[in-house]
RNA sequence: GGACAGAUGGGUGAGUGGCUGAAACCAACGGAUUGCUAAUCCGUCGUACUUCGUAAGAGGUACCGAGGGUUCGAAUCCCUCUCUGUCCGCCA
């Protein structure tokens, strides 16, 4: 959500940050409803006024004043009637404009319309090389007879998959270690959020109301988280902060559920893209002035568990293209698939700044009043890739899996994964 | 699912039609005082929007879970919803 007064006070500014995100200008439309909202509110509240003082001399009138006031007092409702009704529907205008627009960049993400644009920030480990054609995650996954498409298929449909045996140890052995580096190193409070929310909470971090397309929807008008971020996020949703509370922390590992209504035909084989994955995320609820050096940190966080698993990954600054709805600046980390022989995001770290926090209304006590926190949000890091990653990183010959040093303590102490 | 009870400012909690934006107490903050810890006294102490003003500031409106209704006037009466608590039933 958009700060009205930004707007008022720098038009030009907000126009020209929307041209980046590829968005005409909207200021004068929103001004100008603005201000017809303001003379109405005036009016109205006059009205109300009139109406008040009216109303107190009432008991202390005669018989026949009270009847005049009666009449009088009516005459001014239906005006406030009309004029209200009036002012809501100028209201909800200027909040669903105000709602569908995107966040505005910070002033170092490069401009651009796609993921052209994209900025190469860092490159990290080398790119392995096999002695033979290196197979991809689902042709191993297949061969192992550890993950099984043609099943869930028959049982769910497209887009999921059954892990089992060592494959399903792994991916919780990954999700188990990054919950610890997050918890034990990086200062993070563990959780296990509601998987299910309201409207409420998904309008808070900005996938409603442009984005419900891509969302599962209970028949109780719940819906399915399709990430952390959702709840996490909202644990400060409709609360004001006292300022030792901050910075906040959280981490999570839940299931995330997705529609992926707009990529029918990409990524079908394997498990790049499901209708459900698992994800460690990471949440920072921190001051205004910290959330730019809180991203750096969380990137940190995150690309730290590709560092300790040893494979190879990029990271990149995302253009104004690419952006999603609620960042103000996204860093992307992309880890290296011999499988595919390119690079996949595996992690998003976005800071929002105050974007959500207005959605939520969630604020923290300071001398001058109560102010709009900032938050962040970033894969800690995409479970299910990262199982994508290890199987074809970590891949021999015979189509056995080595299983990365870190991970062996949280294997029950095994090295390998094999058929036999 | 059934039966009750409840929802008031940071907290406890008073308030059943007008002088209540809301008592009192606690917490917090500012100050005074006692040689320290503590105690006592005085003061301040909700939020949002808006009007006037360069500003300091001065007004106004709304908000007592949410939304409707009754009334000249609603925290207070009526309706609907949400949430919380207790008991019963069912259940991982």
């Amino acid at each position: 959500m958009h700060d009205i007064n930004f707007i008022r006070n720098n038009p030009n500014d907000f126009d020209k940050s929307l041209k980046l995100r590829n968005i005409k200008p909207n200021s004068s439309l929103i001004l100008n409803l603005d201000k017809s909202k303001r003379d109405l509110l005036t009016t109205s509240q006059e009205l109300r006024s009139t109406r008040k003082s009216l109303s107190s001399d009432f008991s202390k009138s005669n018989e026949e004043d009270k009847k005049k006031l009666q009449k009088e007092v009516h005459k001014i409702k239906e005006q406030i009637d009309q004029i209200e009704s009036n002012l809501l529907e100028v209201d909800i205008k200027i909040k669903d404009i105000l709602s569908s627009l995107p966040n505005l960049p910070e002033e170092d993400v490069p401009y651009g319309e796609d993921e052209t644009n994209n900025k190469l920030i860092k490159t990290s480990g080398d790119i392995p090389s096999f002695d033979f054609e290196p197979l991809s995650h689902y042709q191993l996954g297949e061969n192992l007879k550890m993950m099984d498409f043609d099943q869930a298929s028959k049982v769910s449909g497209a887009r999921f998959v059954y892990l089992k045996k060592d494959l399903a140890r792994l991916e919780r052995a990954l999700a188990n270690f990054m919950l610890d580096i997050h918890t034990i190193n990086n200062g993070y409070q563990e959780i296990i959020p509601p998987n299910l929310v309201k409207d409420e909470a998904v309008y808070g971090t900005g996938q409603l109301p442009k984005f419900a397309e891509d969302l599962f929807k209970t028949e109780n008008d719940h819906w399915l988280i399709p990430t952390a971020e959702v709840p996490l996020t909202n644990i400060v949703l409709d609360s004001i902060l006292l300022e030792e509370e901050l910075p906040k922390r959280f981490t999570a590992w839940t299931p995330c559920y997705r529609l992926e209504a707009g990529s029918a035909g990409r990524d079908t084989r394997g498990m790049m893209r499901q209708h459900q994955f698992s994800k460690v995320e990471l949440v920072s609820i921190v001051k205004p002035e910290e959330s730019k050096k809180e991203l750096d940190r969380m990137l940190n966080c995150a690309t730290s568990i590709l560092d300790d698993l040893k494979i190879s990954y990029r990271v990149m600054l995302l253009s104004t293209g690419d952006m999603g709805f609620s960042a103000k600046k996204t860093f992307d980390i992309e880890v290296w698939l011999p499988g595919e022989n390119k690079y996949r995001e595996i992690s998003s770290c976005s800071n929002c700044g105050d974007f959500q926090a207005r959605r939520m209304n969630s604020r923290y006590k300071t001398v001058n009043g109560n102010v709009f926190l900032h938050t962040l949000n970033g894969s800690g890091l995409a479970v299910g890739r990262t199982l994508i990653a290890v199987l074809e990183n970590y891949q021999n010959k015979d189509g056995s899996i080595n299983i990365p040093e870190v991970l062996i303590p949280y294997m029950n102490g095994k090295k390998i994964i094999s058929s036999v």
